[in-house]
DNA sequence: TTTGAATTTGACAACGTTGTCATTAGTAAG
DNA sequence: CTTACTAATGACAACGTTGTCAAATTCAAA
């Protein structure tokens, strides 16, 4: 491997002006540049990344975290927007495993986020939910993805499920369903308040009543489906049932969806139904297509990169870039399960 | 941040002194380790990952990269095996981003592997199938998970579709099912050749003929679903339909559920299921529960990290691995869509 | 030309480790 | 109490960069 010394030898000039070449620093003559530039490319020279970094002291590297509670495919895309973005700024990507039993942010990774100079953090859970940062992370950037702190001391990059809920309930209105159910996530997920309160906002603003809203168990609870089947007949079975129902998320939509057909309603010719969460593989496999509203996990990880860059910036600078929580919003994906009325 | 001179200034001794207790060289006195110890432990101090890469040529860092295609959230396992053996074994790990619709073997990552001197890559793909790998990339530790280069020049860690297959067919057997259709996977799929050998010879084995095989198109193409209909009423229409269907994976066993249902045929009163890949989204969501056969991902991961270390040894003393495909068995997930006859 | 300033270039130290080799301390035998 | 050997320790260079500062070159104006 070639290294600075013989770029500067088949040149013929002084390393430092490789350097300055390769860092496109000012006042290099266009002749000398283009002298460098072709020994690079005859040796086929690639700088060494951990000289670099340790004579900058700044590595140029960033870690990535993660719990290890999938919920859907398509929360591995904080990941790979994460890893897209990064590659555009050219900031390399570590990936830490978090033991598994374990709190994510113990272990012997840690060990190695100093050692590396690791520059900063992304941790990302895959539901929207609070989490607790461990004092000594609160020192170094870092970026919460799909969570947040309560306290606020952490910037964070979530869904903004508030609009989310407000797609929903504008989606159903447009279709022309003034009469909505809501099966939602249980009352403690964080997303299940926002998404209702968007939800109702969208009713609201047409003068009308805030749909019927109830909340399940969770997934885990023993009893779950009885008693989402049980909510679904309850709901179904008055003199008056809605024309939709809106639920918290296409796992959820695709239980009620089989609730429903055991009670002997079409979807959508007698009931529309709505998800939440734009799962491809549950939503596709439906038939009819689950309509439902996406979850911007990509655009989150991307976000979340320029965020750690500015707090990395400030930090670099001996600032502390203000905190703050970054709600990137969703959008409606039109399959055939909502119709209008 | 300490580093070895502080330590070394604060324990009394030279920096050589505490690079030798650091790497467990013999020839330290008791009493001078552990006065080197306290005060490692008194400054908090964590040797610089770069300076030791920068110098030893090693960085003990290797890189992962994976194609964009996902099959199952399970598949992301590969990932998960692969952070958690290599945090084991201090490897560290960084994650390269493929640019989306670009061959992953492409693109800026690929400087910074030479750059960072990387010491070693794995590759994994989402589903199992041949790869063609690039010749610069021969030239380094490189381990294929998942895929495999058809020329046998690179060493890959793969499920053993063949023993899957072999499973299915005891496991059905078992229940005492011999009359059984296999609903496969596209002809040109890796997995679906593999399968139906491993199904054939349970059968054979009993002495019974191998079972009838359709094989379906690929998912995305046009009518595929119709298709998929078509053949499972064309099995179970015959005089004397089989009493179970072996799908070619659990998506696939989805839909074929589907179709019974349209038929008229309960899971598995009429007819017994058996899925493929223990995707268990779907797999739980079904009801009754999808009895199916697992795929390895996690240990694959795990093993890709053995098998690297060693390729990485070879390769440092100028040897050469001989490359191996290493199949890892997978194993049966018990629900309830199969049962005896 | 000569002068002075601006631009361009280079010598060398420094980053934090480990390897080489010399030096010192300890130990057993005479 | 030497002597000879082994065990323990340290001084210093080296890895491949970039930062500091001085030196050399170029250029414009006198």
């Amino acid at each position: 491997m070639a290294n600075i010394h013989d770029v500067a030898r088949a040149a013929g000039v002084s390393i430092k002006t490789v350097s300055r070449v390769l860092n496109g620093e000012p006042n290099v003559r266009l002749k000398t540049k283009a002298a460098v530039e072709a020994a690079i490319d005859a040796l086929n020279y690639v700088p060494s990344h951990f000289a670099r970094a340790m004579k900058s002291g700044q590595s140029k590297t960033i870690a990535f975290l993660t719990d290890s509670v999938v919920t859907s495919p398509e929360s591995i895309d904080i990941a790979k927007g994460v890893a897209e973005a990064a590659a555009e700024v050219g900031l390399a990507l570590f990936f830490l495993a978090s033991e598994p039993g374990k709190s994510p942010f113990e272990g012997p990774s840690f060990d190695f986020i100093r050692s590396a100079q690791i520059d900063g953090l992304i941790f990302a859970t895959h539901y929207h939910r609070e989490i607790e940062v461990p004092e000594h992370l609160l020192e170094r950037p870092l970026v919460l993805v799909n969570c947040f702190e309560f306290a606020g001391r952490v910037s964070s990059v979530v869904p903004d499920d508030r609009q989310g809920g407000y797609l929903a309930g504008k989606l159903l209105l447009n279709n022309g369903h003034r009469h909505v159910a809501f099966i939602n996530l249980p009352q403690d997920v964080v997303a299940a308040g926002l998404r209702q309160q968007g939800l109702n906002l969208a009713f609201e603003r047409e003068g009308l009543e805030p749909p019927q809203c109830v909340f399940l168990r969770h997934e885990t609870a023993e009893g779950y489906a009885d008693d989402l089947a049980r909510n679904v007949k309850q709901i179904m079975s008055t003199p008056n049932p809605p024309s939709a129902l809106f639920c918290g998320n296409d796992k959820t939509a695709f239980m009620v969806f089989g609730a429903l057909q055991q009670l002997g309603f079409r979807v959508p010719d007698d009931v529309s139904l709505l998800g939440y969460d734009d799962f491809t593989i549950i939503a596709e496999l439906l038939s009819p297509g689950l309509t439902t509203i996406a979850i911007p996990y990509l655009e989150m990880g991307r976000e979340a990169i320029t965020v750690l860059q500015d707090v990395i910036d400030k930090h670099v600078q001996n600032q502390v870039r203000q905190p703050a929580k970054i709600q990137i919003p969703g959008w409606p994906v039109h399959r055939q399960s909502v119709r209008p009325r």
